[in-house]
RNA sequence: GAGUGCGUAGCUCAGUCGGUAGAGCACCUGACUUUUAAUCAGGUGGCCGAGGGUUCGAAUCCCUCCGCGCUCACCA
């Protein structure tokens, strides 16, 4: 009688001979189901065939499984059961269960990294008074003793900056974010972000510590820096391109943003390429958006993209050579945002009426758009060094490094709709 | 939110032209005493996603709803 018994680490076997059956052996293992966890006593050989094998002498039920599994030849394969229990989708899968592995080894490795660069692992507050620090629609909840509405955080940005303000000599959090909005394959309403500041860095730092990031995770968990995804083969070795919003823009659509200096003209040129955009959309809208159309999907081996437009980002730095423009980048990897970083806005002044820009798009009905945050102004008025700041998708960066196409697979129980 | 595909036993799936529910695995009983998912025989197991309609008769055709996937839109 031979038995495969399995564990997240491996399987292993074992037998009972039948010269010498013990009679508590044969009775247990009468008893035994696929899924049951048993302990194992006895002496370890090798079977003539030449496998490792436990010579059973004692047998102890440890959990009987109660409910069957599904059938082992192909496996848990209907999504839905697979996400909402999770549990029975590891069992079945070891695909699934090294996801997860891995999962938790990013984190321990990105973890290192950072404390080993002189951050601090931090935490900020869930629930937030105003929702600030990323253009997104919130969950809003209620707390009876305040009786006051709060807001789920959509970004912990605010909170950590001012933590830089008090004097910690870098910080990060693994900032679970909750978002109000639409779900896909890339989006789920929770997901967790990465943010990291340091004093006295700018985007350009960002940009190397992204780097380091990617490469230092990807080896931690596949051992190499040469990988498949999606089908393509990505190799991390190399140094990642860093480019311009506007050279991309050049490149894919044919048009010099910089060279256009009206909103109008702006916009035109956004609709002459058949890109969608509002009616009072400014010059920096019309501009990413026909990045987002028109060179988004080109952006397969990683891109780092620098030098976005100033009125959609109001919590980073104007270009230190450029005033349309702020010092931001996004990392792209297969076509998909994995980040955003910046050389962080640290002026009170120019951080209030950026705010208030906020507040007046806000009031036209951009819900999106940022509450004025009194708080962190004054927290910028105490003197924010000049800080470098990044975020990145931490679901999305699991997903590359462990070869999944949907957020759901990285994600141990997706949000699902109530059965 | 829109389009589209799917939903049959615990799991993986058949189910023809509309004729009243099937297989394999799992589980139980018995035989077998051994190997790399799968020995043999027998058995248990179904609100055919839910509700309505057409029909003598619906898993099958029609409508509504629920859930999941994919694509698109918004976003990280």
């Amino acid at each position: 009688m031979f038995m495969d018994i399995y564990d997240a680490t491996g399987k292993v076997q074992i037998y009972t001979s039948k010269e010498h059956p013990e009679a508590s052996v044969l009775e247990m293992l009468d008893m035994v189901d696929i899924g049951d966890i048993i302990g194992i006593k006895g002496t370890v050989r090798r079977t003539k065939r030449g496998e490792l094998s436990v010579n059973t002498q004692e047998i102890t039920m440890l959990a009987k499984a109660l409910l069957p599994l599904p059938e082992k030849f192909h496996g848990l394969t209907d999504t839905d059961t697979k996400y909402r229990h999770r549990e029975v989708d590891m069992i079945m899968t070891p695909e699934t269960i090294q996801t997860f592995i891995k999962r938790s080894r990013i984190y321990e490795t990105i973890r290192q990294l950072l404390i080993s660069k002189g951050l601090l692992e931090v935490e900020t507050p869930i629930l937030q008074s105003i929702k600030g620090g990323a253009a997104a629609k919130p969950f809003i909840t209620h707390h009876n003793t305040l009786d006051m509405d709060l807001f789920l955080r959509v970004a912990p940005e605010l909170f950590l900056k001012r933590l830089i303000v008090g004097g910690l000599p870098g910080v990060f959090e693994f900032a679970k974010n909750f978002r109000n909005e639409g779900m896909d394959t890339t989006h789920n309403p929770e997901f967790t972000g990465l943010e990291m500041y340091l004093p006295y860095t700018d985007y350009n730092d960002m940009a190397d510590l992204f780097e380091e990031i990617v490469r230092t995770a990807c080896q931690a968990v596949n051992g190499t820096l040469q990988i498949e995804y999606d089908g393509k083969k990505f190799d991390l070795s190399k140094p990642f391109a860093r480019v311009t919003m506007n050279d991309m823009i050049k490149k894919y659509a044919g048009v010099d943003f910089m060279a256009i200096t009206s909103d109008e003209e702006a916009r035109n040129a956004a609709k002459k390429l058949n890109v969608e955009v509002d009616e009072d959309a400014d010059w920096g809208h019309s501009m990413a958006a026909v990045f987002e159309a028109k060179c988004e999907e080109h952006l397969i081996q990683p891109t780092i993209v620098m030098d976005h437009p100033k009125s959609m980002n109001p919590l980073c730095k104007t270009h230190r050579s450029e005033p349309r423009l702020v010092e931001q980048f996004e990392p792209y990897i297969n076509g998909k945002e994995m980040g955003n970083a910046y050389t962080e806005l640290t002026n009170p002044l120019d951080q209030r009426e950026r705010f208030e820009a906020q507040v007046a798009a806000r009031e036209a009905g951009d819900e999106e758009a940022d509450m004025m945050d009194d708080d962190f102004v004054e927290a910028l008025e105490h003197g924010l060094p000049p800080t470098g700041g990044m975020g990145i998708g931490m679901d999305r960066l699991i997903m590359f490094l462990t070869g999944n196409t949907s957020i759901r697979d990285v994600i141990a129980f997706p949000t699902m709709r109530k059965k």
